[in-house]
RNA sequence: GGCCCCUUCGUCUAGCGGCCUAGGACACCGCCCUUUCAAGGCGGCGGCGCGGGUUCGAAUCCCGUAGGGGCUACCA
């Protein structure tokens, strides 16, 4: 099954309208990913459309975070901002006059008309209707002033809103996702285009704009629904005045709920769209994790990236209930996608993590300064790209082999506290004793400083020698050279570290377990 | 209060009348592998909100009911 698409003179176009206000929020940005796959699975156009009609709350950081939020994500728009198109501009900001010819020619044409009430007397019909039990909406006061009455109002200084008349039947729509849903026209009241000060509310701009700019498919949260039935006719009006073709079609996406049964709170970390990037997911990862948040390709298969969801996604299987977003399974797969990249790949993602905690030499314009470090780093990244949910985990994990000797920016090397405490104790001396030894004689040219040949002196050594259990053996070697417990991989690691290094920091390692002996005796 | 939407394992989901003694994934718990941690392999735990229908047969259709959520602005 899908959707026809054969009756659309210009193909399908929809749009993603964020208004930028504060961080963009998960749920937002999974609003665009369906947008984007549904615009691409039919051929269509992405329209990008910055609703920051509330000048008070908007900020530019909010809309330079969005564009950059779209194109981390590889959600590339085809109209919008920065990209131009020939239904800009494209920030609603821009469009005043837009607005002010619509509602004039909505008013003309008697589908609209000025209201007169009060903010105080329509609060007061409000509460009395609740009190009643009634449907405590507009009750159509001024919807059939005369000319006389109207004069009257203005002669007395009243100012007076822009308001929709809505027609006295049903309204229902097909909906996407959801089916057959009707509203009985005593539950859809009249509505305000146009502040007293003339300027335009979102229920104006949104419908017009969707109609200027040809949008034929609306995808959007289950938070607009109810505003749904009001639009509708809004866009027959328009379709009657020859703004527009036709009247969309609409599709209410479930909520992406966070912890307990309410949407993610902005509270929480994780429901900042930042907070991926910066904790090192990746774009394929993130994009997999919300493409299945409401949404899924039908069999068993989780792991997907964004050609498979375009392929896959023709609009016709959204699910209606709610998601909860579990931290957990975005990391899970995420690690799968890492895990998929190639190692030079991988390492370029890793580079600016490690700089920007200050392990590398640090060069310019992203490059860096020293070849060697580079040459260390994709050596590096293949013992570490299975331990890794998130490119942040490499710093931890690649620290001991990207240090300074305090002459430059980088950290020197540093054993871990605890760690140490727990292992170069005074037990571990002989075992430390014993590989330091035992790597010495490495690193000759009949003995070269290799995997292979450190496996097998540690081996002798340790194993054999002195009779220890592997982990025994090996944890006080792991501690003294990469400073944690927790490690790649140590004979690769010793063979990274390189012999000099990596015997300074036994020697050390050895001195600390003996002094802990002589104490202990 | 009114209107509307939603309801399959803890979570994300498959399922669209018989293939379901309900499948997969994440999480969790065992075991195996193992130089740590992971990864990987094997196994386990665990679900159709409830009540009526319709039908030879219902997770799937219908009607109730309960619970959850959204909207109810001269915000978007």
């Amino acid at each position: 099954m899908s959707i026809d698409t054969s009756k659309l003179d210009n193909g399908v176009r929809v749009r993603f309208p964020p208004s930028p206000t504060g961080d963009p929020h998960v749920g937002l940005i999974r609003s665009a990913l369906f947008n984007y796959a549904f615009a691409k699975h039919y051929g269509g156009k992405l329209v990008l459309r910055i609703e920051d009609t509330d000048a008070a709350r908007n900020t530019e950081e909010s809309y330079q975070a969005i564009l950059q939020t779209l194109r981390w994500m590889g959600l590339e728009w085809d109209e919008g901002p920065e990209v131009g198109g020939e239904h800009g501009p494209y920030r609603q900001s821009e469009r005043g006059e837009i607005y002010q010819d619509m509602a004039a020619r909505l008013r003309e044409s008697g589908f609209a008309y000025p209201c007169y009430c009060t903010a105080e007397e329509l609060e007061a019909a409000r509460e009395l209707a609740r009190q009643e039990k009634r449907n405590p909406g507009y009750e159509g006061t001024c919807r059939n002033l005369t000319p006389e009455q109207i004069a009257a109002y203005e002669a007395e200084g009243r100012t007076h809103v822009l308001r929709f008349r809505l027609p006295d039947r049903q309204i229902a729509w097909n909906d996407l996702v959801r089916g057959e849903i009707a509203f009985e026209a005593e539950n859809v009241p009249d509505y305000p285009l146009l502040r007293a000060d003339g300027s335009p509310l979102y229920a104006l701009t949104n419908p017009v704009d969707d109609a200027l700019m040809g949008i034929t498919h609306v995808l959007r949260g289950e938070d607009l629904l109810p505003s749904t039935p009001r639009q509708i006719p809004l866009h027959e009006a328009l379709v009657e005045l020859g703004v527009s073709k036709q009247v969309p079609e609409f599709g209410h996406l479930p909520f992406v709920m966070g912890e307990g049964n309410k949407k993610l709170s902005k509270r929480d970390p994780q429901a900042s769209f930042s907070y991926y990037p910066r904790t090192g997911y990746l774009p394929e990862g993130v994009l997999n994790y919300l493409a299945l948040l409401g949404w899924s390709l039908g069999n068993d298969e989780e792991i997907f990236g964004k050609q498979e969801l375009v392929a896959g996604f023709d609009g016709t299987r959204i699910n209606s209930s709610p998601a909860r977003f579990d931290l957990k399974k975005c990391e899970a797969i995420n690690a799968v996608h890492l895990r998929r990249l190639e190692t030079e790949d991988l390492a370029k993602r890793i580079l600016p993590f490690l700089d920007r905690e200050g392990l590398l030499l640090g060069g310019e314009d992203g490059h860096l300064a020293d070849e060697g470090e580079w040459r260390t780093l994709l050596a590096a990244t293949p013992l570490v790209q299975e331990r890794m949910t998130v490119l942040s985990e490499a710093v931890p994990m690649l620290g001991f082999l990207f240090t300074g000797d305090g002459t430059d920016r980088r950290h020197a090397f540093q054993v871990n506290e605890a760690d140490a405490e727990k292992v170069l104790t005074a037990d571990a001396w002989p075992a430390l004793a014993a590989a330091t030894a035992a790597l010495s004689a490495l690193g000759t040219e009949e003995s070269p400083w290799t995997v292979q040949a450190i496996d097998d002196a540690l081996r002798a050594a340790l194993i054999e020698g002195l009779g220890l259990k592997p982990k025994n053996a090996f944890t006080p070697v792991r501690v003294a050279v990469t400073g944690r417990r927790v490690s790649p991989p140590l004979f690769e690691s010793l063979e990274l570290l390189g012999r000099d290094r990596a015997l300074a920091r036994l020697n050390a390692a050895t001195t600390r377990a003996r002094a802990a002996a002589s104490t202990a005796s």
